[in-house]
DNA sequence: GCCAACGTTGGC
DNA sequence: GCCAACGTTGGC
């Protein structure tokens, strides 16, 4: 069992997005990172851990508690010209781009970035490294505990 | 294979 | 809108 963080912009796709969709399922599109799509392929198995992260908002933080429900297929959004995700080199024979289905375990009440930083237990946290952008990072299981226990329940 | 230029991320 | 950080591109 491994545990990740995965950010999101909210004007994108919230977690309140996460709660309305069908199944609470979400396929992960729009990862164009090799390493978050290497997480996603090589590394990610049903079951895993997700903390839902927003980004590139007013109020930057976790969300939400989802999980990994599918293994690595490929992103439909490659291939889509009308896409901003669309990639021109990807062709269905050889797809770049993979991405996994996540689903909703509960919303949280937001636990703000400012908050992460002031909580001793999580300064190993990769989102919290100086220049670390990357939209998917591993998580461990100390850092997921203090986590759960910060939101309560 | 190097590396400068350029583009993107994302908090502030 | 700024800008630090870092990934990608492309000429050589």
């Amino acid at each position: 069992m491994a545990y990740w963080l995965m950010k999101s912009e909210p004007s994108e796709f919230s977690i309140d997005d996460l709660v309305k969709a069908k199944n609470q399922t979400v396929p992960w599109f729009g990862v164009r990172n090799y390493l978050a799509r290497n997480y996603m392929r090589d590394h990610m198995r049903v079951g895993d851990d997700v903390l839902f992260y927003h980004s590139s908002c007013p109020e930057p933080g976790i969300a939400g508690l989802a999980r990994v429900l599918s293994t690595a297929y490929p992103d439909e959004t490659q291939f889509d010209k009308k896409s901003k995700y669309f990639d021109a080199k990807a062709t269905r024979e050889t797809p770049r781009w993979m991405l996994v289905d996540v689903q909703l375990m509960r919303k949280s009440r937001l636990l703000s970035l400012a908050e992460l930083r002031d909580t001793p237990a999580l300064q190993t946290m990769v989102i919290l490294q100086r220049g670390n952008r990357l939209s998917i990072t591993p998580v461990t299981s100390t850092e997921w505990k203090s986590v759960v226990k910060l939101l309560g329940k």
